[in-house]
Formats: C-alpha cells, structure tokens, sequence
DNA sequence: ATGGCTTGAGTGTCAAGA
C-alpha cells in the first residue's frame, strides 16, 4: 500500500502535475492540501477520468484539503469534531483497512502573531481528537503540510531558524505530543540523505541552493508503522514549470 | 536588507503563504 501527501498551492493550477504524479507512481492514497478550491469548483470529472475517487473539503482561496484515492473510501469525515473552525483545514476517510487523515497545520506567520496562537490551539485540538481516532483505528496514518521542522536536521540552517515559526519550540513540543500519542515519523523509520527537505521558498532561487525545510509528515500508528517499508521525498515535481512550493511525500507499506 | 515569488480575488493591488 503506497500513502503520499502533497501541498499542491492550488488545485486549479497544479491539476495537469496531480494527474501526472498518479499515473507516475499509483499511490492507493494521495492527501492533498491548499486546494484554494470550493466544493462545487472541485475537479472530480478529472479526477475520476484519472482511475480515482476524492473525499475533500474546500473554501475559495485559502486552506482546503483532499483524499484521492484508487478505492473508495468509507466513514468520510471533515473537520475536528468539537473544535469549530471555519478553516478547511482536515478530511480523513478509511481506506483498505487505514483511517487516513489528511491535515494541514496553520502556518503561524510568525511566534508574536494570533495566527501563532491559533496554530498552538489548533493542534492541540488535532491531538486530542487523534486520540480518540486511534483507539477506534488501530491502523491510522496522519498525513500532510505540518508547517513544523522537527528537529535540526530538518531545517537548511538552523541557526537562521532558531525559535523562529516552523521551528519554535512550542511547536516542536506539540509534534512531539503527536509523535507521544504513539505516532511515528515513517521519514526517520530509515536511513535518510542530508538536507532532505520539503519546502523551499519560491524566491531567491531557494530550491537551487537547498535552502529548504521538512515540514510535511507521513506518521503512522504502531501497526501501520510496523509494516512501513520506505519513505521518501519525491523533489522532481518541484523541478517542474510553475511548481508548487511543497515537493509530495510517499510512503509504502507491506 | 522585511526585500526576494506565487496564488487568488478581480482589474488595482493586497493578503497569505513559510
């Protein structure tokens, strides 16, 4: 079973990419964030001509997230149960057996801002609610744009970054708090290249000079975990014209 | 150096991303 997450920055624009990268590489699951799409705009004929159902939740112009997958799914669900949020910011559904939840994380603009407040309130939330989800799946993968680097190692220069949003030690302390619920990071279950990155910033020919950060996560449950048989960053897409930003994520399973 | 790109909205130019 092959799960991959990818911050796309606009459905719209990067569809041609999306359908490509499933016929390149067949994943039985492809999570996406910053669709920027509203439901009613949302490209299923495409999707659908391309071999794949799609759970998602959408608004105009911000946030947004999707499930595409080869099967269809079951128990389709959006949004935190509890924590009313006019963000679309979560969507999960069960496929083959594995509760996947597809997240993406507030950015946080920056530790002085509310939007930081709010990203802090906000995974506490997604916390407490997984909780719940895994002792109902115990096979269950949490994936998508974290917007958190977290370690060192993840981030081009960490000096530069210290204490810094992405990096700041609250929101290192609250993926720890996901990693805690029993959640492991499938990057760091193997052996992996210096400088693996996620993100680079579109300006300053970031991605040229590996200027970047890992900020998007596969974490599996224990059991799923237990069956992880790789995990890699596939970086060519963000070689593309108009690339996104993000680079997708895959893991594969046994 | 608060710059540097990209997108969406909407048609001039700003918010938001990370």
């Amino acid at each position: 079973m092959k799960l991959a997450t990818w911050n796309v920055n606009s459905l719209k624009v990067r569809l041609p990419q999306v359908l490509a990268w499933l016929a390149a590489h067949t994943p039985d699951a492809l999570c996406l964030q910053e669709t920027k799409t509203e439901d009613s705009k949302f490209p299923l004929a495409e999707i659908e001509a391309a071999g794949y159902h799609a759970s998602f939740s959408g608004q105009k112009t911000y946030n947004g997230v999707a499930i595409l997958t080869r099967q269809p799914v079951t128990a389709a669900a959006h949004g935190i149960p509890g924590f009313d949020d006019p963000q679309k910011r979560v969507t999960a559904a069960t496929v083959n057996g594995v509760r996947i939840v597809c997240a993406y994380v507030p950015n946080g603009e920056s530790v002085e801002s509310d939007k930081y407040r709010y990203k802090l309130e906000w995974l506490d939330a997604l916390t407490a609610w997984l909780r719940a989800e895994m002792a109902q799946h115990p096979s269950l993968a949490l994936l998508g744009d974290f917007n958190i680097a977290p370690e060192d190692r993840d981030v081009h220069d960490p000096q530069a970054w210290a204490g810094k949003v992405l990096c700041s030690d609250a929101e290192r302390a609250a993926f720890v708090r996901l990693t805690g619920l029993g959640l492991q990071d499938s990057f760091r279950l193997f052996e992996q290249p210096e400088k693996s990155f996620t993100w680079w910033d579109y300006r300053m020919q970031a991605f040229r000079r590996k200027m970047g950060l890992r900020i998007d996560h596969i974490l599996a449950s224990a059991a799923l975990a237990g069956r992880c048989t790789s995990c890699s960053i596939d970086t060519e897409p963000r070689r593309h014209e108009r690339p996104s930003d993000h680079a997708p994520v895959i893991a594969e399973f046994a």
